[in-house]
DNA sequence: AAGTGTTTTCAGAATATTTTGAAAGAATAC
DNA sequence: GTATTCTTTCAAAATATTCTGAAAACACTT
Protein backbone atom coordinates (compact mmCIF):
# COMPACT_ATOMS: atom_id res chain seq x y z
CA UNK A 1 0.00 0.00 0.00
CA UNK A 2 1.25 3.34 0.92
CA UNK A 3 4.97 3.56 0.38
CA UNK A 4 4.83 7.65 0.72
CA UNK A 5 5.76 7.08 4.52
CA UNK A 6 7.61 4.33 5.54
CA UNK A 7 9.31 3.64 8.71
CA UNK A 8 11.19 6.71 8.56
CA UNK A 9 8.81 9.22 10.94
CA UNK A 10 11.42 11.79 10.72
CA UNK A 11 10.45 15.64 10.63
CA UNK A 12 11.52 15.84 7.04
CA UNK A 13 8.50 12.95 6.44
CA UNK A 14 6.59 14.70 8.37
CA UNK A 15 6.78 18.45 7.15
CA UNK A 16 6.41 17.21 3.55
CA UNK A 17 3.32 15.15 4.19
CA UNK A 18 2.00 18.37 6.12
CA UNK A 19 2.90 20.80 3.24
CA UNK A 20 1.03 18.08 0.60
CA UNK A 21 -1.86 17.73 3.03
CA UNK A 22 -2.39 22.12 2.54
CA UNK A 23 -1.26 22.12 -1.13
CA UNK A 24 -4.48 19.82 -1.42
CA UNK A 25 -6.87 21.55 0.74
CA UNK A 26 -5.92 24.96 -1.02
CA UNK A 27 -5.94 22.96 -4.30
CA UNK A 28 -9.36 21.56 -3.50
CA UNK A 29 -10.93 25.01 -3.02
CA UNK A 30 -10.03 25.94 -6.32
CA UNK A 31 -12.35 23.40 -7.99
CA UNK A 32 -14.98 25.66 -8.31
CA UNK A 33 -13.21 27.76 -10.34
CA UNK A 34 -12.13 25.17 -13.01
CA UNK A 35 -15.62 23.37 -12.90
CA UNK A 36 -15.07 19.90 -11.11
CA UNK A 37 -15.79 18.98 -7.27
CA UNK A 38 -13.67 19.06 -4.62
CA UNK A 39 -13.22 16.04 -4.71
CA UNK A 40 -11.93 15.47 -8.00
CA UNK A 41 -9.60 18.38 -7.45
CA UNK A 42 -8.21 16.87 -4.54
CA UNK A 43 -7.64 14.09 -6.09
CA UNK A 44 -5.76 16.02 -8.64
CA UNK A 45 -3.75 18.12 -6.10
CA UNK A 46 -2.66 14.72 -4.24
CA UNK A 47 -1.28 12.97 -7.70
CA UNK A 48 0.48 16.61 -8.62
CA UNK A 49 2.04 17.24 -5.61
CA UNK A 50 3.16 13.99 -4.81
CA UNK A 51 5.11 13.62 -8.15
CA UNK A 52 5.14 9.86 -8.20
CA UNK A 53 2.39 7.56 -9.18
CA UNK A 54 -0.24 6.49 -6.76
CA UNK A 55 -2.92 3.64 -6.86
CA UNK A 56 -6.39 3.38 -6.59
CA UNK A 57 -6.20 2.68 -3.12
CA UNK A 58 -3.13 4.66 -2.26
CA UNK A 59 -5.60 8.19 -3.46
CA UNK A 60 -8.36 6.44 -1.49
CA UNK A 61 -6.50 5.97 1.81
CA UNK A 62 -4.92 9.09 1.86
CA UNK A 63 -7.76 11.25 1.00
CA UNK A 64 -10.15 9.11 3.09
CA UNK A 65 -12.88 8.68 0.26
CA UNK A 66 -14.49 5.76 -1.55
CA UNK A 67 -13.23 3.03 -3.83
CA UNK A 68 -16.03 4.38 -6.05
CA UNK A 69 -15.41 7.91 -5.37
CA UNK A 70 -11.47 7.45 -6.19
CA UNK A 71 -12.45 5.61 -9.23
CA UNK A 72 -14.75 8.09 -10.87
CA UNK A 73 -12.82 11.21 -10.63
CA UNK A 74 -9.26 9.36 -11.62
CA UNK A 75 -11.04 7.94 -14.82
CA UNK A 76 -11.94 12.19 -15.01
CA UNK A 77 -8.99 13.01 -14.54
CA UNK A 78 -7.08 11.10 -17.32
CA UNK A 79 -10.20 11.56 -19.97
CA UNK A 80 -9.01 15.38 -18.82
CA UNK A 81 -5.60 14.24 -20.07
CA UNK A 82 -4.21 15.32 -16.79
CA UNK A 83 -3.33 12.14 -15.49
CA UNK A 84 -1.52 9.61 -17.21
CA UNK A 85 -2.00 5.64 -16.38
CA UNK A 86 1.20 4.04 -15.64
CA UNK A 87 2.11 0.12 -14.85
CA UNK A 88 4.76 -1.28 -12.35
CA UNK A 89 6.42 -4.50 -13.18
CA UNK A 90 4.77 -7.43 -11.60
CA UNK A 91 2.25 -5.58 -10.28
CA UNK A 92 -1.51 -5.90 -11.48
CA UNK A 93 -2.71 -2.86 -9.93
CA UNK A 94 -3.49 0.15 -12.41
CA UNK A 95 -0.79 3.39 -11.20
CA UNK A 96 -1.94 7.21 -12.12
CA UNK A 97 0.41 9.98 -12.29
CA UNK A 98 0.26 13.54 -13.03
CA UNK A 99 1.21 15.78 -15.67
CA UNK A 100 3.65 18.04 -14.02
CA UNK A 101 3.48 20.98 -16.45
CA UNK A 102 1.09 23.59 -15.30
CA UNK A 103 1.01 25.23 -18.41
CA UNK A 104 -0.83 21.84 -20.04
CA UNK A 105 -2.93 21.72 -17.11
CA UNK A 106 -4.22 24.51 -18.24
CA UNK A 107 -4.58 24.35 -21.18
CA UNK A 108 -6.66 21.08 -20.21
CA UNK A 109 -8.73 23.11 -17.90
CA UNK A 110 -9.46 25.38 -21.14
CA UNK A 111 -10.28 23.59 -23.46
CA UNK A 112 -12.94 21.62 -21.14
CA UNK A 113 -14.64 24.70 -20.40
CA UNK A 114 -14.37 26.08 -23.76
CA UNK A 115 -16.20 22.41 -24.75
CA UNK A 116 -18.52 22.34 -22.14
CA UNK A 117 -19.72 25.81 -21.74
CA UNK A 118 -18.56 28.44 -24.57
CA UNK A 119 -19.22 26.69 -27.40
CA UNK A 120 -22.98 25.68 -26.40
CA UNK A 121 -23.99 29.15 -25.19
CA UNK A 122 -22.24 30.65 -28.69
CA UNK A 123 -24.23 28.42 -30.81
CA UNK A 124 -27.37 29.56 -28.75
CA UNK A 125 -26.47 32.72 -29.01
CA UNK A 126 -26.35 32.73 -32.65
CA UNK A 127 -29.17 30.91 -33.21
CA UNK A 128 -31.43 33.42 -31.18
CA UNK A 129 -29.78 35.91 -34.08
CA UNK A 130 -31.13 34.18 -37.10
CA UNK A 131 -34.14 33.95 -35.64
CA UNK A 132 -34.82 37.16 -34.92
CA UNK A 133 -32.62 38.91 -37.85
CA UNK A 134 -34.42 42.15 -38.87
CA UNK A 135 -36.74 41.46 -41.18
CA UNK A 136 -38.14 38.36 -39.70
CA UNK A 137 -39.95 38.77 -36.49
CA UNK A 138 -43.01 36.53 -37.92
CA UNK A 139 -44.12 39.57 -40.54
CA UNK A 140 -45.34 43.38 -40.74
CA UNK A 141 -47.40 44.92 -38.61
CA UNK A 142 -45.35 46.13 -35.27
CA UNK A 143 -45.47 50.25 -34.53
CA UNK A 144 -42.79 52.53 -34.55
CA UNK A 145 -42.24 51.79 -30.35
CA UNK A 146 -42.09 47.64 -31.09
CA UNK A 147 -39.72 48.38 -34.46
CA UNK A 148 -37.64 50.26 -31.80
CA UNK A 149 -37.62 47.90 -29.10
CA UNK A 150 -36.47 45.09 -31.88
CA UNK A 151 -33.88 47.10 -33.04
CA UNK A 152 -32.21 47.78 -29.69
CA UNK A 153 -32.64 44.06 -28.71
CA UNK A 154 -30.87 42.87 -31.39
CA UNK A 155 -28.19 45.46 -30.82
CA UNK A 156 -27.58 44.01 -27.46
CA UNK A 157 -27.95 40.75 -28.22
CA UNK A 158 -24.98 41.26 -31.04
CA UNK A 159 -22.92 43.04 -28.74
CA UNK A 160 -22.62 39.90 -25.89
CA UNK A 161 -21.98 37.77 -29.51
CA UNK A 162 -19.09 40.17 -30.24
CA UNK A 163 -17.49 39.61 -26.93
CA UNK A 164 -18.22 35.98 -26.03
CA UNK A 165 -16.82 35.88 -29.97
CA UNK A 166 -13.68 37.14 -29.37
CA UNK A 167 -13.20 35.52 -25.60
CA UNK A 168 -13.54 32.13 -27.77
CA UNK A 169 -11.06 33.46 -30.38
CA UNK A 170 -8.57 34.15 -27.68
CA UNK A 171 -9.44 30.23 -26.14
CA UNK A 172 -8.60 28.72 -29.10
CA UNK A 173 -5.51 30.73 -29.66
CA UNK A 174 -4.42 29.39 -26.28
CA UNK A 175 -4.80 26.14 -26.72
CA UNK A 176 -2.74 25.97 -30.00
CA UNK A 177 0.00 27.52 -28.27
CA UNK A 178 3.10 25.27 -26.76
CA UNK A 179 4.10 25.47 -23.33
CA UNK A 180 7.06 28.34 -23.56
CA UNK A 181 5.20 30.35 -25.94
CA UNK A 182 2.33 30.63 -23.16
CA UNK A 183 4.81 31.29 -21.08
CA UNK A 184 6.16 33.96 -23.24
CA UNK A 185 3.03 35.15 -23.75
CA UNK A 186 1.41 35.14 -21.03
CA UNK A 187 4.53 36.97 -18.94
CA UNK A 188 4.85 39.84 -21.56
CA UNK A 189 0.96 40.90 -21.28
CA UNK A 190 0.88 40.59 -17.67
CA UNK A 191 3.79 42.66 -17.00
CA UNK A 192 4.20 44.65 -20.44
CA UNK A 193 1.05 45.95 -21.56
CA UNK A 194 -1.28 48.68 -20.02
CA UNK A 195 0.57 49.14 -15.95
CA UNK A 196 -2.63 50.89 -14.69
CA UNK A 197 -2.66 53.43 -17.92
CA UNK A 198 -1.29 50.63 -20.57
CA UNK A 199 -1.12 51.15 -24.10
CA UNK A 200 -1.97 48.76 -26.46
CA UNK B 1 -46.77 45.77 -13.45
CA UNK B 2 -45.49 44.27 -16.44
CA UNK B 3 -45.67 47.55 -19.15
CA UNK B 4 -43.81 44.92 -21.69
CA UNK B 5 -46.33 43.59 -23.73
CA UNK B 6 -49.38 45.32 -23.28
CA UNK B 7 -52.62 44.90 -25.16
CA UNK B 8 -50.84 44.78 -28.57
CA UNK B 9 -50.59 41.29 -28.84
CA UNK B 10 -49.05 41.55 -32.29
CA UNK B 11 -46.59 38.98 -33.72
CA UNK B 12 -43.78 41.26 -33.37
CA UNK B 13 -44.43 41.67 -29.43
CA UNK B 14 -44.38 37.71 -29.11
CA UNK B 15 -41.36 37.08 -31.51
CA UNK B 16 -39.68 39.40 -28.83
CA UNK B 17 -40.88 38.07 -26.05
CA UNK B 18 -39.88 34.73 -27.30
CA UNK B 19 -36.34 35.66 -28.31
CA UNK B 20 -35.73 37.04 -24.93
CA UNK B 21 -36.51 33.71 -23.36
CA UNK B 22 -34.56 31.63 -25.46
CA UNK B 23 -31.77 34.01 -24.49
CA UNK B 24 -32.27 34.39 -20.61
CA UNK B 25 -32.43 30.34 -20.91
CA UNK B 26 -28.77 30.67 -22.84
CA UNK B 27 -27.11 32.86 -20.08
CA UNK B 28 -28.71 30.65 -17.38
CA UNK B 29 -26.84 27.90 -18.66
CA UNK B 30 -23.86 29.64 -18.43
CA UNK B 31 -24.12 30.75 -14.54
CA UNK B 32 -21.87 28.05 -13.78
CA UNK B 33 -18.76 29.71 -15.74
CA UNK B 34 -18.95 32.94 -14.16
CA UNK B 35 -19.59 31.12 -10.60
CA UNK B 36 -23.75 32.36 -9.73
CA UNK B 37 -26.83 30.27 -9.65
CA UNK B 38 -29.25 29.48 -12.53
CA UNK B 39 -31.18 31.88 -11.48
CA UNK B 40 -29.26 35.20 -10.42
CA UNK B 41 -27.87 34.57 -13.85
CA UNK B 42 -31.56 34.39 -15.34
CA UNK B 43 -32.15 37.69 -13.79
CA UNK B 44 -29.35 39.51 -15.06
CA UNK B 45 -30.26 37.57 -18.42
CA UNK B 46 -33.14 39.41 -18.27
CA UNK B 47 -32.77 42.84 -17.50
CA UNK B 48 -29.50 43.11 -20.09
CA UNK B 49 -32.17 42.12 -22.91
CA UNK B 50 -35.11 43.87 -21.95
CA UNK B 51 -32.46 47.11 -21.63
CA UNK B 52 -35.12 48.75 -19.78
CA UNK B 53 -35.16 48.96 -16.23
CA UNK B 54 -37.33 46.39 -14.09
CA UNK B 55 -38.89 46.27 -10.47
CA UNK B 56 -38.75 43.16 -8.55
CA UNK B 57 -42.46 42.31 -9.34
CA UNK B 58 -41.51 42.37 -12.82
CA UNK B 59 -38.67 40.12 -12.45
CA UNK B 60 -40.42 37.63 -10.22
CA UNK B 61 -43.70 37.79 -12.74
CA UNK B 62 -41.43 37.25 -15.82
CA UNK B 63 -39.16 34.75 -14.38
CA UNK B 64 -41.49 33.25 -12.07
CA UNK B 65 -39.42 32.70 -8.72
CA UNK B 66 -40.36 33.86 -5.28
CA UNK B 67 -40.22 37.51 -4.16
CA UNK B 68 -36.98 36.25 -1.39
CA UNK B 69 -34.98 35.07 -4.55
CA UNK B 70 -35.78 37.77 -6.68
CA UNK B 71 -34.73 40.21 -3.79
CA UNK B 72 -31.39 38.21 -3.10
CA UNK B 73 -30.44 37.98 -6.87
CA UNK B 74 -30.72 41.62 -7.78
CA UNK B 75 -28.72 42.85 -4.54
CA UNK B 76 -26.08 40.43 -5.63
CA UNK B 77 -25.97 41.95 -9.02
CA UNK B 78 -26.02 45.23 -7.60
CA UNK B 79 -23.21 44.56 -5.88
CA UNK B 80 -21.34 43.09 -8.68
CA UNK B 81 -21.78 46.41 -9.92
CA UNK B 82 -23.52 45.13 -13.33
CA UNK B 83 -27.02 46.46 -12.36
CA UNK B 84 -28.43 50.01 -11.00
CA UNK B 85 -30.83 51.06 -9.21
CA UNK B 86 -33.00 53.34 -10.32
CA UNK B 87 -36.28 55.17 -9.93
CA UNK B 88 -39.08 56.54 -11.68
CA UNK B 89 -41.14 59.50 -10.49
CA UNK B 90 -44.24 58.98 -8.67
CA UNK B 91 -43.93 55.82 -8.02
CA UNK B 92 -42.16 54.34 -5.09
CA UNK B 93 -41.13 51.03 -6.13
CA UNK B 94 -37.35 50.65 -7.24
CA UNK B 95 -36.44 49.74 -10.58
CA UNK B 96 -32.81 47.85 -11.98
CA UNK B 97 -31.33 48.61 -14.78
CA UNK B 98 -28.52 46.79 -16.58
CA UNK B 99 -24.96 47.69 -17.39
CA UNK B 100 -24.96 47.59 -21.63
CA UNK B 101 -21.68 46.87 -22.25
CA UNK B 102 -20.71 43.76 -22.41
CA UNK B 103 -17.06 44.31 -21.78
CA UNK B 104 -18.22 46.02 -18.66
CA UNK B 105 -20.03 42.96 -17.24
CA UNK B 106 -16.92 40.72 -18.25
CA UNK B 107 -14.36 42.75 -15.96
CA UNK B 108 -17.20 42.91 -13.26
CA UNK B 109 -17.01 38.84 -13.65
CA UNK B 110 -13.40 38.56 -13.73
CA UNK B 111 -13.48 41.05 -10.71
CA UNK B 112 -15.71 38.68 -8.71
CA UNK B 113 -13.24 35.56 -9.62
CA UNK B 114 -9.69 37.14 -8.50
CA UNK B 115 -11.47 38.15 -5.40
CA UNK B 116 -13.26 35.08 -4.30
CA UNK B 117 -10.98 32.24 -6.32
CA UNK B 118 -7.84 33.91 -7.56
CA UNK B 119 -6.59 35.62 -4.60
CA UNK B 120 -7.26 33.43 -1.89
CA UNK B 121 -5.90 30.22 -4.03
CA UNK B 122 -2.42 32.27 -4.09
CA UNK B 123 -2.17 33.70 -1.03
CA UNK B 124 -2.87 29.89 0.45
CA UNK B 125 0.04 28.56 -1.61
CA UNK B 126 2.32 31.31 -0.79
CA UNK B 127 1.97 30.29 2.66
CA UNK B 128 3.11 26.75 2.24
CA UNK B 129 6.07 27.62 0.24
CA UNK B 130 7.03 29.91 3.26
CA UNK B 131 6.69 26.97 5.40
CA UNK B 132 8.64 24.55 3.74
CA UNK B 133 11.18 26.94 2.14
CA UNK B 134 14.77 25.29 1.99
CA UNK B 135 16.68 24.99 5.13
CA UNK B 136 13.22 24.97 6.97
CA UNK B 137 11.17 21.54 6.80
CA UNK B 138 12.10 21.13 11.51
CA UNK B 139 15.86 20.31 11.37
CA UNK B 140 17.98 17.87 10.21
CA UNK B 141 17.93 14.29 9.72
CA UNK B 142 16.69 13.60 6.48
CA UNK B 143 18.18 10.91 3.70
CA UNK B 144 18.65 11.47 0.49
CA UNK B 145 15.53 10.08 -0.75
CA UNK B 146 13.99 12.54 1.34
CA UNK B 147 15.68 15.41 0.70
CA UNK B 148 15.06 14.56 -3.28
CA UNK B 149 11.22 14.52 -2.84
CA UNK B 150 11.43 17.58 -0.52
CA UNK B 151 13.53 19.47 -3.20
CA UNK B 152 11.07 18.41 -6.17
CA UNK B 153 7.96 19.26 -3.91
CA UNK B 154 9.73 22.39 -3.49
CA UNK B 155 9.82 22.91 -7.59
CA UNK B 156 6.42 21.78 -8.38
CA UNK B 157 4.84 23.99 -5.80
CA UNK B 158 6.78 26.91 -7.68
CA UNK B 159 5.46 26.36 -10.86
CA UNK B 160 2.22 26.33 -10.20
CA UNK B 161 2.75 29.76 -8.21
CA UNK B 162 4.31 31.24 -11.24
CA UNK B 163 1.43 30.17 -13.72
CA UNK B 164 -1.09 31.01 -11.45
CA UNK B 165 0.75 34.34 -10.63
CA UNK B 166 1.26 35.17 -14.19
CA UNK B 167 -2.61 34.65 -14.75
CA UNK B 168 -2.94 36.70 -11.65
CA UNK B 169 -0.95 39.76 -13.92
CA UNK B 170 -3.10 39.11 -16.87
CA UNK B 171 -6.61 39.36 -15.15
CA UNK B 172 -5.18 42.52 -13.10
CA UNK B 173 -4.43 43.96 -16.48
CA UNK B 174 -7.67 42.97 -17.67
CA UNK B 175 -9.18 44.83 -14.86
CA UNK B 176 -7.76 48.23 -15.20
CA UNK B 177 -8.31 48.44 -18.89
CA UNK B 178 -11.33 50.58 -20.38
CA UNK B 179 -13.56 48.91 -22.69
CA UNK B 180 -12.25 50.83 -26.07
CA UNK B 181 -8.97 49.13 -25.27
CA UNK B 182 -9.93 45.99 -24.42
CA UNK B 183 -11.78 45.18 -27.48
CA UNK B 184 -8.93 46.15 -29.58
CA UNK B 185 -6.17 43.73 -27.34
CA UNK B 186 -8.69 40.91 -27.37
CA UNK B 187 -8.88 41.50 -31.48
CA UNK B 188 -5.79 41.75 -32.17
CA UNK B 189 -4.38 39.00 -29.79
CA UNK B 190 -7.06 36.25 -30.99
CA UNK B 191 -6.31 37.04 -34.47
CA UNK B 192 -3.27 37.92 -34.80
CA UNK B 193 -0.93 35.84 -32.74
CA UNK B 194 0.50 32.61 -32.62
CA UNK B 195 -1.09 29.97 -35.15
CA UNK B 196 -4.10 28.05 -35.54
CA UNK B 197 -7.61 28.47 -36.09
CA UNK B 198 -9.08 31.14 -34.60
CA UNK B 199 -12.28 31.36 -36.84
CA UNK B 200 -15.15 31.91 -34.63
C1' DA C 1 -48.12 58.90 15.57
C1' DA C 2 -50.22 55.22 12.87
C1' DG C 3 -50.93 53.62 8.01
C1' DT C 4 -49.43 51.91 3.58
C1' DG C 5 -46.60 50.07 0.17
C1' DT C 6 -41.97 48.12 -0.59
C1' DT C 7 -37.76 45.57 0.46
C1' DT C 8 -34.96 42.34 3.10
C1' DT C 9 -34.12 38.43 5.80
C1' DC C 10 -33.86 33.71 7.03
C1' DA C 11 -35.60 29.02 8.77
C1' DG C 12 -37.33 25.35 6.63
C1' DA C 13 -38.58 22.96 2.13
C1' DA C 14 -37.31 21.67 -2.28
C1' DT C 15 -33.79 20.54 -5.44
C1' DA C 16 -29.37 19.22 -7.12
C1' DT C 17 -24.96 17.34 -6.49
C1' DT C 18 -21.73 14.33 -4.58
C1' DT C 19 -20.42 10.12 -2.21
C1' DT C 20 -20.77 5.57 -0.79
C1' DG C 21 -20.58 0.58 -0.96
C1' DA C 22 -21.67 -3.49 -2.71
C1' DA C 23 -22.47 -6.04 -6.92
C1' DA C 24 -21.11 -6.76 -11.63
C1' DG C 25 -17.46 -6.66 -14.90
C1' DA C 26 -12.56 -7.15 -16.59
C1' DA C 27 -8.17 -8.87 -16.63
C1' DT C 28 -4.66 -11.83 -15.43
C1' DA C 29 -2.96 -16.05 -13.04
C1' DC C 30 -3.12 -20.78 -12.16
C1' DG D 1 -11.54 -23.98 -17.36
C1' DT D 2 -11.80 -21.61 -12.26
C1' DA D 3 -9.71 -18.52 -8.93
C1' DT D 4 -7.92 -14.20 -7.77
C1' DT D 5 -7.20 -9.40 -8.01
C1' DC D 6 -8.41 -5.13 -9.53
C1' DT D 7 -11.77 -1.77 -11.76
C1' DT D 8 -16.12 0.14 -12.89
C1' DT D 9 -20.89 1.05 -12.29
C1' DC D 10 -24.96 2.79 -10.22
C1' DA D 11 -28.98 2.99 -6.83
C1' DA D 12 -29.48 4.76 -2.58
C1' DA D 13 -27.68 7.83 1.17
C1' DA D 14 -25.44 11.87 2.51
C1' DT D 15 -24.43 16.46 1.70
C1' DA D 16 -24.71 21.00 -0.20
C1' DT D 17 -27.07 24.42 -2.59
C1' DT D 18 -30.90 27.03 -3.91
C1' DC D 19 -35.65 28.63 -3.32
C1' DT D 20 -39.75 29.89 -0.95
C1' DG D 21 -42.88 32.52 1.77
C1' DA D 22 -44.15 34.77 5.61
C1' DA D 23 -42.48 37.85 9.13
C1' DA D 24 -39.60 41.74 10.19
C1' DA D 25 -37.61 45.89 8.81
C1' DC D 26 -37.72 49.97 6.25
C1' DA D 27 -39.37 54.25 4.08
C1' DC D 28 -42.29 57.19 3.02
C1' DT D 29 -47.22 59.72 3.66
C1' DT D 30 -50.84 61.60 5.97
Amino acid sequence: MSQQVQQTDSAGALALVAAQDRFIAVWGQMGSTWGVSRTMAEVHALLFIVGEPMCTDDVMERLAISRGNASMSLRALVDWGILARVHKRGDRKEYFQAEGDPWVILRAVVAERMKREMHPVLAGLAEIRDATEPGRAGGGAVDAAQAGRIASHNERLESMIEVLGLLSGLGEKLLGMPTEQLRLAAGALGAGLGGGGGRL
